[in-house]
DNA sequence: AGCACGCCGACT
DNA sequence: GTCGGCGTGCTC
């Protein structure tokens, strides 16, 4: 039933924009005459939700001539947009991955594409319109003057669709033809993505920020022609970003670069998906259901059946399970050359330059006569930490209680939370007015060294101010984990200073994080060129210093194993009131082995947190289970208290694979 | 989330 | 008899 017989109909499937988990299907809507001429699938399209008037919108994944729904069809209200921004690629990957992770597609597609710029819009539909081709006509393979043929021996070679590798790129800096300075890994990546597009495949490129990116496109720019690359990076002005975008529909093969959404790129014929440092934190998702990038890549992998590289210096845990359990294949380059390590457990040495022992002390010293020399702190600013000059406590907020910082020597101390100045600071233990630095900072250490090399140009990058790139000169360059310049020819010396301080925050990934932090910094050294690890001394040490850190994440993945932690098991964490988490809870504990829970424990304001455990192969029950779960509670009938205002949704907030839950 | 439908208490 | 309260259920 439904449509009328006789007139031929036309069907809309359409998936409705909303966080609802009931809501997370297919429409269907019958096409009105006057739209049929111009509907296809994958636009954006207003729709009648609940015969109240009230409009939706949404985007129609297909086109039918019948429905098999059983009421009676309203009709498509208009259309948003004519572009089929959602290619079916990328549905099939949306749907996927919201099943695997309990979420809505409607959420994945949201990260998944990009906002509208309706004037780039219209000018690419037109060009479609016109030439029937690409809205570019500035380029095309045909124009690499050579066909490109990956090198004997190097690592483009072993990337043939359908393979999928864990690689260890070459650990140290390449001048490219322009005279540009960058990691061997971006040279390695660029070959493999020239070599892909030789074939007329697209290569999809996603790395954490865009100091990796920008390395990326310099390799690129010496291997493939500038008209072949599209950037879907945040930092490109939308406008363009979105005409990036939309070259991805023309079919033309791409080589296709940026952070962690350029994993949706609605590219086809893909022949290569690469992803550049995967342990680094940008590349989780923030927004719900927090699908990593990781997964997206190993998803679209499967479906698309391109070849898969991820490349580290350092390979994150859920990495090395991957190889552990034969998904992935390792991919050595030669170790003629690695970084040079010096590991200096921490003597005091000179008292007047605590932090340093004095046999590092003689090396950047030495270093200083001929180059830059990084030193690797973990903290911005003066003194990140302060307390009581009286009673010694930490110095903390009288707004909102959290911890004090200094961002410059003689200037006022702010909430490192709220932001919140605190020019007239009493302690809140003895009242003491007096206060002094507890810990220190980039400025400060730049500081101190500058005093201990007079006339010698320092430089600070951090995250605020980061600097890119410094030159072959002399100079003491500061810089905090991950905000470390790149310097012409290498640095002369490496310094890690805080590996102590920085191995005491509290979370299952510290070392993890650690290790790959002073492996990155360390690639930027010159051959040659000491890198020392101060303080820390131990397994983590000698797996940098011998550059096993393959052999390091197989013992932690191991020692997660004991534990039943993650990457050994999958996890979800879900969060909601006392007896809708109970309910979840019950649910899942019928899967019986191999499923089970933490918790729950109150977070707050009446809800409670709790985090189910499972192994890879329950993860697709798990999944179906807690997303019954949180339909019903949707759904249900929900009680108002008498005299009390509407209370809160009593939603069921389920969130899969946290990294930062443990 | 909204919004309509429906089955019980006070009303002209 | 019937108006409208809000609990219940659905959204093509």
């Amino acid at each position: 039933m439904g449509a009328p017989s006789g007139a031929p109909v036309l069907v809309a499937r359409v998936l409705v924009d909303s966080p609802l988990p009931q809501l997370d299907q297919l429409f269907d809507y019958r096409v009105p005459p006057a739209l049929v001429a111009e509907v296809i699938a994958g636009m954006r399209v207003r729709v009648p939700l609940r015969s109240g008037g009230r409009i939706a919108t949404g985007w129609i994944v297909e086109l039918a001539d019948t429905s098999e729904f059983a009421g009676r069809l309203s009709d498509l209200e208009g259309i948003v947009s004519s572009a089929p921004l959602l290619a079916p690629d990328v549905w099939l990957l949306a749907r996927k991955l919201a099943d695997r992770a309990a979420g809505n597609a409607s959420d994945i597609l949201r990260v998944a594409i990009p906002s509208r710029y309706v004037r780039v819009e219209k000018a690419w539909l037109e060009a479609r319109q016109a030439g029937g081709g690409a809205a570019s006509d500035a380029s095309s393979v045909d124009e690499i003057a050579e066909p490109i043929v990956p090198a004997a021996g190097s690592f483009a070679e072993s990337v043939e669709p359908g393979r999928r590798l864990a690689l260890t790129p070459r650990p140290r800096l390449v001048e490219l033809a322009s005279g540009t300075w960058v990691g061997g890994w971006a040279v390695d990546l660029a070959e493999a993505a020239a070599a892909t597009l030789a074939t007329g495949r697209t290569s999809l490129l996603c790395v954490p920020d865009y100091r990796d990116q920008e390395q990326l496109e310099a390799a690129l720019a010496e291997a493939v022609p500038a008209g072949a690359i599209a950037r879907l990076d945040a930092r490109q002005p939308g406008g363009r970003r979105f005409a990036d975008f939309l070259r991805c529909l023309d079919g033309e093969p791409l080589v296709v670069i940026g952070n962690r959404s350029v994993l949706y790129a609605p590219a086809e014929r893909l022949g290569l998906i690469a992803v550049w440092d995967d342990g680094d934190a940008l590349l989780a998702e923030p927004h719900a259901p927090g699908v990593h990038a990781r997964d997206v890549a190993l998803v679209r992998q499967e479906q698309s059946g391109a070849a898969l590289v991820f490349a580290a210096h350092s390979p994150s845990v859920e990495v090395e399970r991957l190889v552990r359990v034969g998904w992935l294949d390792v991919v050595a380059l030669q170790r003629t050359e690695r970084p040079r390590i010096v590991v200096t457990a921490g003597q005091p040495g000179d008292v007047s330059h605590a932090r340093i022992p004095s046999s590092t002390w003689t090396d950047a010293r030495e270093a200083l006569a001929h180059g830059p020399v990084l030193i690797q702190v973990a903290h911005p600013g003066f003194a990140p930490l302060l307390a009581c000059a009286t009673c010694g406590e930490n110095a903390r907020c009288t707004r909102c209680a959290g911890p004090l910082g200094l961002g410059s020597r003689g200037g006022v101390p702010r909430c490192r939370l709220c932001g919140a100045l605190a020019a007239d600071w009493s302690c809140g233990e003895c009242h003491g007015t007096a206060i002094r630095p507890a810990s220190v900072g980039a400025g400060r250490t730049a500081e101190d060294l500058g005093r201990a090399f007079p006339g010698t140009r320092v430089i600070i990058s951090d995250g605020e101010r980061p600097v890119l790139r410094v030159g072959p000169e002399p100079a003491l360059v500061v810089a905090t984990r991950g905000a470390e310049p790149i310097a012409e020819g290498g640095y002369r010396a490496v310094l890690l200073l805080d590996g102590e301080r920085m191995l005491l925050r509290e979370s299952l990934r510290v070392a993890e994080d650690c290790l790959r932090w002073w492996s990155n910094a360390a690639t930027l050294a010159a051959p040659g060129a000491p890198v020392h690890l101060v303080g820390v001394s131990g397994r983590i040490a000698t797996a940098l210093a011998t550059w096993r850190q393959a052999e390091w994440a197989r013992d932690e993945l191991d020692a997660r194993r004991a534990l039943r932690f993650p990457p050994a098991v999958r996890i979800a964490t879900i969060r909601g009131r006392r007896t809708s988490l109970l309910e979840a809870l019950e649910a899942v504990a019928e899967l019986g082995d191999g499923v089970d829970a933490l918790g729950p424990v109150p977070e707050d304001d009446g809800i409670e947190r709790a985090i189910v455990r499972f192994d890879y192969a329950r993860g697709a029950e798990v999944a179906t289970t807690l997303r019954a779960a949180m339909i019903r509670v949707a759904t249900r009938r929900r009680r108002p208290v008498a005299g009390q205002p509407p209370r809160p949704a009593p939603t069921l907030r389920v969130r899969f694979d946290d990294q930062e839950i443990l």
